[in-house]
This record gives C-alpha cells, sequence and structure tokens, in this order.
RNA sequence: GGCGCCGUAGCCAAGUGGUAAGGCAGAGGUCUGCAAAACCUCCAUUCACCGGUUCGAAUCCGGUCGGCGCCUCCA
C-alpha cells in the first residue's frame, strides 16, 4: 500500500501517486533569514526530511527542493513598514546579502545538527530574478496582472479560483481588509508580484518596470516549477502560510498555465507557552539556546513524537520527558547491537513490529504511532535472552533501519565523524571499568564507586548487568 | 465579523463507529555491596459539558463552555 498524506487542498488524506513512476518531486517552504532560526524554523524541516528517508526506503528517488527567501519584504503591502533584511543589515552595518548568508548557514547548520539531510537543492530568491521577471511578464501578458508606477500587481478578481486552498471567499476577502486610500492597487486584495525600488532600498534589479525588486510569492511559483517541472508532487509550508503566500502561487503558477503540485502539506505550529512562536514577535526560542540544554537528537525526538498536523506546545518538562523516552530506546538499541554482535539475524523475528510501523508511517506520517512501535520492540529487546545472538541482531538491524535511516535520532552506524574518538573513548572507559570491577571483586566499594562517582561527573553512566558493567553517555 | 483547528490520566500524546496505543512521572516487587538500568504488577468503567442518531460513539450530528491559528510579515 502506498503512502496516504492529508491535502489541504482537498482536506483529506490521498494516496501519493507520483507525476512520473517512481519519482517524487517535493517543494517546501523555508524561512526568509534575516535572525537566528528559532523551534518552529525545524518542525518542517524535521517533518519533510522524516518524510524523504521513509519515501527512499520505499524505493522512490526523492527530489527535495527547499529554498530561502533571501529577499527582504516589505512589511505590509501599502509601502508603509520597512524590509526586514534591509532592517537588520542597518542594525548589524552589513550589507543586505551579507545578512542574508549569515543566516542562510545558521538556518542550515542547525538542521544538520538536527540531523537533517541536505535538501537535493535549496535555491534562492535572488538566484531567480530573471524568472521571475519572465513569470511575471506572462501574466501580464495573460490578462492577469497590471503595472503601475513601477510596480506590478496580481488582479485576484481575474483569478476566478483564488481562494481555493485556503477556502477564503473572494468576496469576503475584502471585509477586513482596511482599505488604504494611499494602495496604488486596483483592489486591495491584489499582491504584488513585482515592486518599485524606494531610493534607499538596497537590493534592487533591473526589471522592464523600472529598478525594483519580486514579490514574496512569485519566488515560490517559479523555483518550484524550474527544479520539478510544471506539474509536481508535493509542496509543504507551515500551516500560516496557506493564506496569503500558498494561495497566490497556486494563482500565478496556475495563471500561467501550469498545473501545479498536485497535494499540499501544512504542518502545524510550535508554540511557547501556548502562543504561537513568532520571531516578528520576540517570543520564540531559539534551536542555538536549546542545543545548549539538550541533545539536537532529543529535539529532533521530541517533535517526533507529536504528529506533524497538531499543535505542539514547547516546554522544559516535554523536552525531557523525550530525553528519557529516547535515552531508553537508545539503550535497547545498544543493547541489541552489544549482544547481537555478528550473529546472522533471525529471519522474520520482527516483521510484525515492522509492518505495524510501516502502517503507521503510511497513513500521514504518523509518527507518534510509529514511535509507539519501537517502544514495543525495546520492552521485547530488554526481555531477550543474553545467549541469543540471532534474535538480538535482527533487533539491531530493525533499530538501523526505523530508529536510525528513517526517524534519524541515532546515529546511523559507521557515519559520523566522531567515530575514531568514540573507539578511543569506548577503550578508555573500559580500562577504567576493570580498574573498578577488580575493586568490587576485593570489596573495597568505596574505590569502586569513586570511579563510578567521577565518570558520571564526566556525563558517563555506568550500569551493573549480570553480563558485566556498561556504560552509557548521559 | 469571516474561514479553520483543538479540548483524551499528574504531564506529553495516538486513536475518527465496536468497547481507551505508547512515553514521562508515580507506587509496590525482583535483581544489586549500594546505586542505576532492566523486568513484573498497579496507575482513565472513561475521552470538556449537555442533548441526539445508532444494537453500539472519544469517534457521527446539534448546542454550550474553554483554548488556538489564519484573515497584515510570519515555519
Amino acid at each position: 500500500m502506498s503512502i496516504q498524506l492529508y491535502n489541504t487542498l482537498s482536506r483529506s488524506k490521498e494516496p501519493l501517486e507520483p507525476v512520473t513512476p517512481g519519482k517524487v518531486g517535493i517543494y517546501v517552504c523555508g524561512p526568509t533569514v534575516y535572525s537566528d532560526p528559532h523551534l518552529g524554523h525545524a518542525r518542517g524541516p524535521i517533518v519533510f526530511d522524516t518524510l524523504r528517508r521513509w519515501l527512499e526506503r520505499q524505493g522512490l528517488e526523492v527530489r527535495l527542493v527547499s529554498n530561502v527567501t533571501d529577499v527582504g519584504h516589505l512589511t505590509d503591502d501599502a509601502d508603509q513598514g520597512a524590509d526586514k533584511l534591509l532592517e537588520r543589515a542597518k542594525l548589524e552595518r552589513l550589507e543586505p546579502m551579507e545578512v542574508a548568508d549569515k543566516y542562510f548557514w545558521a538556518y542550515f547548520d542547525a538542521l544538520a545538527a538536527l540531523n537533517i539531510r541536505r535538501p537535493s537543492i535549496a535555491p534562492r530568491a535572488t538566484g531567480h530574478i530573471p524568472e521571475q521577471i519572465e513569470l511575471t511578464e506572462e501574466l501580464i501578458a495573460r490578462g492577469l496582472a497590471y503595472e503601475r508606477s513601477g510596480s506590478v500587481y496580481f488582479d485576484v478578481s481575474a483569478w476566478e479560483p483564488y481562494g481555493e486552498l485556503s477556502g477564503r471567499n473572494i468576496d469576503e476577502l475584502v471585509e477586513g481588509t482596511r482599505i488604504d486610500s494611499r494602495l496604488e492597487k486596483d483592489d486591495p486584495r491584489d499582491f504584488a508580484l513585482w515592486k518599485r525600488a524606494d531610493p534607499e532600498h538596497l537590493m534592487r534589479w533591473n526589471s522592464p518596470w523600472g529598478e525594483g525588486f519580486p514579490g514574496w510569492h512569485i519566488e515560490c511559483s517559479v523555483m518550484s516549477t524550474k527544479y520539478l517541472g510544471d506539474e509536481f508532487d508535493v509542496h509543504g509550508g507551515g500551516l500560516d502560510l496557506i493564506f496569503p503566500h500558498h494561495e497566490s502561487e497556486i494563482a500565478q503558477a496556475k495563471g500561467a498555465g501550469k498545473p501545479f503540485a498536485r497535494l499540499w502539506m501544512h504542518w502545524n505550529m510550535m508554540t511557547l507557552d501556548g502562543e504561537k512562536m513568532a520571531k516578528s514577535k520576540d517570543h520564540f526560542v531559539t534551536l542555538a539556546d536549546l542545543f545548549e540544554r539538550y541533545q539536537p537528537a532529543v529535539v529532533r525526538f521530541h517533535l517526533l513524537r507529536s504528529h506533524y498536523r497538531s499543535v505542539s506546545d514547547f516546554s522544559d518538562a516535554g523536552l525531557e520527558a523525550s530525553g528519557n523516552g529516547l535515552a531508553r530506546l537508545r539503550d535497547a538499541y545498544r543493547q541489541a547491537h552489544h549482544l547481537g554482535g555478528e550473529s546472522e539475524p533471525e529471519t522474520g523475528a520482527f516483521a510484525a513490529a515492522e509492518s505495524r510501523f510501516a502502517a503507521a508511517m503510511d497513513d500521514d506520517l504518523n509518527t507518534p504511532q510509529a514511535i509507539a512501535v519501537l517502544f514495543d520492540v525495546a520492552k521485547e529487546v530488554n526481555r531477550l535472552d543474553a545467549a541469543d545472538g540471532p534474535r538480538n541482531r535482527a533487533a539491531a538491524l530493525f533499530f538501523d533501519a526505523f530508529l536510525g535511516d528513517v526517524l534519524g535520532v541515532v546515529p546511523t552506524p559507521g557515519s559520523g565523524s566522531s567515530e575514531p574518538d568514540r573507539r578511543l573513548l569506548d577503550s578508555v572507559v573500559t580500562v577504567l571499568l576493570e580498574q573498578r570491577n577488580r575493586a568490587r571483586l576485593d570489596r573495597d566499594f568505596a574505590t569502586s564507586d569513586a570511579i563510578r562517582d567521577r565518570l558520571e561527573g564526566l556525563g558517563i553512566s555506568i550500569e551493573d548487568t549480570p553480563e558485566g558493567s556498561r556504560w552509557r553517555p548521559m
């Protein structure tokens, strides 16, 4: 059975049937890079990285395109407010592009720490100005856009399906929109495809309408179709992007005659004290701060413990609970590897668990349910006879596949660059454990406890089992 | 005001018609020099509340209360 995903367009789960059999094209909206990435920014990448890993496991070839917006946009559409990138550039006394690059790398560094694989393509808006101008011209030619003193606007009233994604009635959109007489747009609902640059605006490009910069929505219509084709499989983004961003993307692309994305996936928001995290409101926890207190893998695991379409509230108690839970899974994982050794794995030992895991993942990426399966397997592993190598080996492979490859919360064997360090550490701790065991045999508990306490102080916990002493990082 | 979502044990969190997954925390027990881990047992007669449909509802329908998101930049 193929994976079912919830499509915002149809408001129901649909099977993923790729445009090109065997290949899946996915486009995901990334952030505007003008400040430090926060926890909310991590959710989408984690969801889509996990989706990608799962699809690849099914033998599908995935092209994941994830953009980053590096053009500042006005804080409102009435030519009021400042371009956030520009503001930041002034504040930090940097070139606007320097600001964009600084936070571009901060974003991808944070994602790398979360074990999120790099997208196949990470296009930037500024690298696709000619294509955006081209699409704007196309929309003018089709009568869906118009120019007003150097700016170009999409004519919403000329595009009848506007509102199909957000479920908004076009006429209702006017209500609630404050009518500003300073607007040069024909209709307050119209949105900018191209904006004329004021003299102080630093990021500017030449266009048929004079110097300016692209509107916010057009980059995604352009970059997604450029790399995935006019019709592609999945378009993702945060719930808060449905309107107006994705609605407008659809209008631009379909208005230009492209079939565009088939399936729209939206992840829900991260909240802090019950309120949505937002950098504009200075209400967030940065990933850098979080990583000082929790392992990135714990953060990743924590987000996977709730379904991507549910709101997830941040709390220290929640992160701690996730950390304890993950430690339990990792212990079982380590034990299975340790006891399984090089044994031939028992065939089909965890087949039932595998199919339960798969069913959960195939049901709109139900990671909480998939994780429950892992806990069940962990319990089984902990009950295994230490002498049962083949079964332990089968469990080890099970964890490698699902805890490691798919969920990405355990280092993939041999992939870590710190592997030699790890081996050295292992040897050193083993020597200390030998000393400690000698002391224990001599009933010299003062010495044995001292060794344990010192190691605890260094972040290494010791466990005495019937098979001998084990250690693990805390 | 318009569109939409949510309310499940102390906490987190699955479950969308067949009689409540899983995790954390907690209690008792086994093991242990002690500890930790692990294992065993216990921990929601009940899913915000009130009606309705049904043989049967946490799940469907109506209402009430509470919380949240979007409608302006926002992952």
